[in-house]
This record gives structure tokens, sequence and C-alpha cells, in this order.
RNA sequence: GGGUUGGUAGCUCAAUGGUAGAGCAGCGCCCUUUUAAGGCGUUGGUUGUGGGUUCGAGUCCCACCCAACCCA
């Protein structure tokens, strides 16, 4: 591409010229006495060590020169004196960069400024870099290029290598936290025929051998429940799901999820399970020990925030997960808003989101009217937890009917930082009933109809709680960063041309 | 899909319509305990792409590409 730039130019001489030494500027494994953290800690004077890493800085005194040798765990100085390592190493190390990988064997000084470090005795090329990193203070700005190639990113801006070292934490703790309540992990379809649990757009693709048509998994609802069917009592699956919709802020075309299921229980008790998950996970991110080893109830109160800032270090918003946290109904919430709301008509509902300024179409139904007033109005405004209960049957079609009012189903919407992050349900297990939400959901086409799902429940599910648990946004609740993008690795973006 | 803002050296950033600059990195020289080392010197540009206006365009206009934010 640009092979007439000169810096890369440089670099390739250099590369060449470590050949014609028959110096391997790629050089194979390396024993060293650990990561560079470790080294550090086995830090005594005259020992001789040996260590590996990356070079990140040089500091050059004309006959002798510090460097930087630095890994994820870390930074040691190396001092590299002329006299000591003799002509033949020294022209090998004139012709090293910032950015290659070496291994050094050293012995252990400290300096006239108190630094630890290593006097080298030898030295290996481990990986030579032919282009030169993004400059040491600085590190590299452009939101652009920090998605495109996140491994620049990762290596200069230590915030952004924090937000992963924490989704890392994250999704190991969810892991744990399951387990230790005896949930099973499980592994369910990606590339399903049929792809159901969640309202949709799926990528699709082809399977050339079956000759078949299939999608990319929206959600692994339907097969966690086959689980509930055979037998399976506690399960859970950390998936990626695909769905073929708009970019955003808050929405990456893949994204991580976590579904878990629980015979013989119901929305409440998973609610009560979520809300403990997440605040053990906020606990585990500030490094304290869980103040609640039981569920909600216990009177309990913990002062536990969560501190979002700005670049500059200022708290933006405040989130306090203190427990018991709030549950409210649907239909109350909605009337904290306008305490009449469901006394008025159809068509006064459409005046008062007029003077709301909250933006309806035409042909909504008054259901959907409401949970326009609902998204604006609460969702937005709501930062601390709430989950929200009893809501309508139409918002969410897979659920169990509550048994005092069939309008509404007896899921739960958990809600933190003006965003919808885990639902929970209390699963519908009737199977003719779950046939008749799915044609109408399904309407027109019924070769949407995931027939083997349902087959599955005629043969009979125990009633069950079920979660979803978005990591995505959870994980931006709990670092504070304000875009997808900023927790995950490798956001979709579309390729660059020029 | 619509609106706004942005894209200049490897990186971070400057530049009233008038010779495209600086710091870091690089290269050369000096310096045997530096740490954002220092000193002297120096290389490096299709200003996202393609058109247009103009004596003259990084700057103004049009189209397109990519991104961020807001809206749908």
């Amino acid at each position: 591409m640009d092979e007439e730039n000169e810096l890369l130019a440089q670099r390739r001489h250099k590369l060449e010229a470590l050949q014609a030494r028959g110096v391997s500027p790629f050089g194979a494994a390396f024993e060293t006495a650990g990561t560079i953290a470790e080294v550090r800690e086995k830090f005594v004077e005259g020992e001789t060590l040996r260590a590996a890493g990356r070079i990140t800085a040089h500091r050059d005194m004309g006959k002798s020169h510090f460097v930087d040798l630095r890994d994820s765990t870390g930074r040691i100085q190396i001092y590299l004196q002329a006299k000591a390592l003799g002509p033949e190493l020294m022209e090998i190390f004139g012709l090293l960069d910032l950015g290659d990988f070496i291994g050094v064997e050293g012995t252990y000084f400290v300096t006239k400024t108190g630094e630890p470090t290593l006097k080298v005795t030898s030295l290996q090329v481990l990986g030579k870099s032919l282009r030169p990193l993004p400059e040491k203070w600085h590190g590299l700005q452009d939101i652009e290029t920090r998605y495109r190639l996140r491994y620049l990113d990762l290596l200069t801006n230590e915030q952004s290598r924090t937000v992963f070292d924490k989704r890392i934490r994250i999704v190991r703790e969810i892991r744990r936290f399951f387990e230790d309540r005896g949930f099973l992990e499980v592994e369910t379809p990606i590339l399903q025929a049929v792809p159901g649990g969640a309202a949709a757009e799926p990528f699709r693709t082809h399977h050339n051998a079956l000759g078949l048509d299939l999608s990319l998994r929206i959600a692994p609802e339907l097969y966690l429940k086959r689980l509930l069917v055979g037998g399976f009592t506690k399960v859970f699956e950390l998936n990626r799901n695909f769905r073929n919709e708009g970019i955003s802020r808050r929405h990456n075309p893949e994204f991580t999820m976590l579904e878990a299921y629980w015979a013989y229980a119901d929305f409440g008790k998973m609610a009560n399970l979520v809300e403990e998950l997440i605040c053990h996970l906020a606990e585990m991110l500030e490094g304290r020990a869980p103040s609640h080893p039981d569920s909600a109830g216990t009177g309990q109160h913990t002062s536990l925030q969560i501190e979002h800032r700005d670049a500059e270090g200022n708290v933006t918003r405040t989130i306090n997960l203190a427990r018991p946290w709030r549950r409210a109904q649907y239909r109350d919430l909605i009337r904290e808003v306008d305490p009449a709301w469901f006394e008025y008509s159809s068509a006064q509902r459409r005046e008062r989101c007029r003077e709301f300024g909250v933006e309806i179409r035409p042909q909504m139904a008054d259901y959907e009217v409401t949970q326009q007033v609902f998204e604006k109005l609460v969702e937005e405004e709501t930062i601390d937890p709430l989950f929200v209960t009893h809501c309508p049957k139409e918002l969410v079609p897979l659920a169990r009917q509550n048994a005092e009012d069939d309008s509404l189903v007896d899921v739960y919407e958990l809600i933190i930082n003006g965003q919808e992050i885990s639902p929970g349900y209390s699963e519908l297990n009737d199977p003719i009933a779950q046939r008749r939400r799915l044609l109408e959901q399904a309407g027109e086409e019924t070769q949407k109809l995931d027939e083997e799902f349902l087959l599955a429940l005629e043969h009979g599910m125990p009633p069950a709680g079920g979660i979803g648990l978005g990591i995505d946004r959870l994980t931006m609740l709990l670092t504070g960063a304000e875009s997808i993008r900023d927790v995950i690795l490798f956001p979709l973006l579309r390729p660059k041309r020029d």
C-alpha cells in the first residue's frame, strides 16, 4: 500500500540489515522469569533475570541507553551499556525501533533515581515492528481509528484497556454467580432455520450441503426452553445474538446477552436474582466484599453507587444501587406522569402527547401511544434501578398472563440509567396459548412458526422464570461508557476504501 | 434515511482565499544513571476522494466516501 513512506522504508531496511547479520527479526519462544510485573516482584540487586516485552521508549545517552519494556502487566526499565555489550550487540540494538518485541537477559541494579533496572547482558529480537506506534504522550485520539485499529487503542489508551478488563471480569463473575447457584451453562444453535424468541430482523445465510436457508439467531430462548422440557431445571447461556437492524450508540448488530431459566420460579424470583447479580458485580468491580448474602428484603442497605464521569473526571451522573430496588406497576408509573391517563379517550391521550412533546404516529394503537409516553417520560428519566411490573400483554406476547387481570403479563422490565437492561418473565408453558400467541405474532408468515418448539412444549414444560440481561449495556452501566462501541472490542464499521 | 460536526506528516494538533507549520516519532551528530531525558541539525504532505469557482483553494461551492453526535 504505502510502501514509498519513508518511515516504513526505514524499518524494512533495518529488518533486512538484521537478516543480513544472521539475526532473525521474528524470534521464537523466549523463556522469561514471568510477566514484567512478576519480574519486577523478583527484584534482588545483582540477580540475573530474563524478561520480554515491547519497546515503548528509548532514552539515548550516547554510550548508554535506557529503554522501557512493556507488557500488559507493566513496564520495566532496561539499561544497555555499549562497553558491556560489545559492538556486535550494540549494532543489533541500533537496528531496533519503538514497537519491537525483544527478550533480554540482565542483572538487576538500582539507578541514581531509584528505579530498579535490568542491565542487559544479552538480547534477542522477538518481533520486529514495521510500522510506528501512536505517540506516547497523547496516545491514539481519533475515534474512528480507535475502533478500526483497536489493538492500537488498547496499546496506547489505558482507560480503554480498563473498560475491557472490567468487561472480562464481569463476564467471568456472571459465570461464577450462576454456577454457584446451580445453573448449568449450555450452548444452543446460532444457525437456526426459524429464528425466534424475539421480534427482530435476522441475518440470513445458507447451508450449501443441505441446500438450506438459515438465519443467525436473534435470541436463544426457544432452545433454552426445550432444555426445560428435557429436564434441566436451571440453565443459562452467554449468547451472541445478531439483529439485522440499525446501528446506534446503543445498538451493535451483534451483541451479547445472558439468558437464564429457572424451573418452578417466577418473574419475581428472577427480579431478586438479577438485583443480587448486578449489585454483586458492582461490588466486585469496586473491590468490595458482597454486602448481601441473600436476596432483597433482608433489611440491609448499602450505599453502593456508580459514578459516570466525563473526560475531565467530573461526575456527570450518579446511579444509586442501594437495595431493595424500587418495583412499580406499569400503569402506576403512567399515572405518575398523568393521574387521569387511563380515563382519557383515545383522542385525549394523543392531545396529551402533543402537550408532553412526545412524538406519536397517527396509525399507532392506544397501547403504543401509552408506551411512547412510558419510554420518553418514565424510562428515559429513570436513573436508579426500577423494576417495572404488570406490563400490558400486547407489549410482551410471550409471557404468562396475570392470574387476576388477563390484560397484564407477569414480567418485569428492569430500567437503569434511562434504558432497559433486563427483562424477566414468568414463562408461558401452555402450548395451546403459546401457539395462539406465536400465530398472532407471525401474522401472515406462518412459516416463521417454530413447530419443533411447540412440539416440545406439548410434551410438557415446567413453569419457569426467565431473564435476559444485555451484557454490553450492563458493561456500559458499570464502566460509565457512553457508547456500545466502547465496550465491544471490534464494533461493526463500514469498511474503509480510501 | 434526515440534520449537524469533523477528516491536514506515522501520532497529537495549527494554518483571514495568498509560499501548508509545530510538538512527539524518524534520521544525523554530542552526551556512560535517563525516565514526556537534554542539546545542535535535519527529512517527511496527492490537506478523505472527484469535480467546480478564482489570478490563486486546506480554507468557498457541488457530489461522493468514512466517522461521531442528534433525529427517524
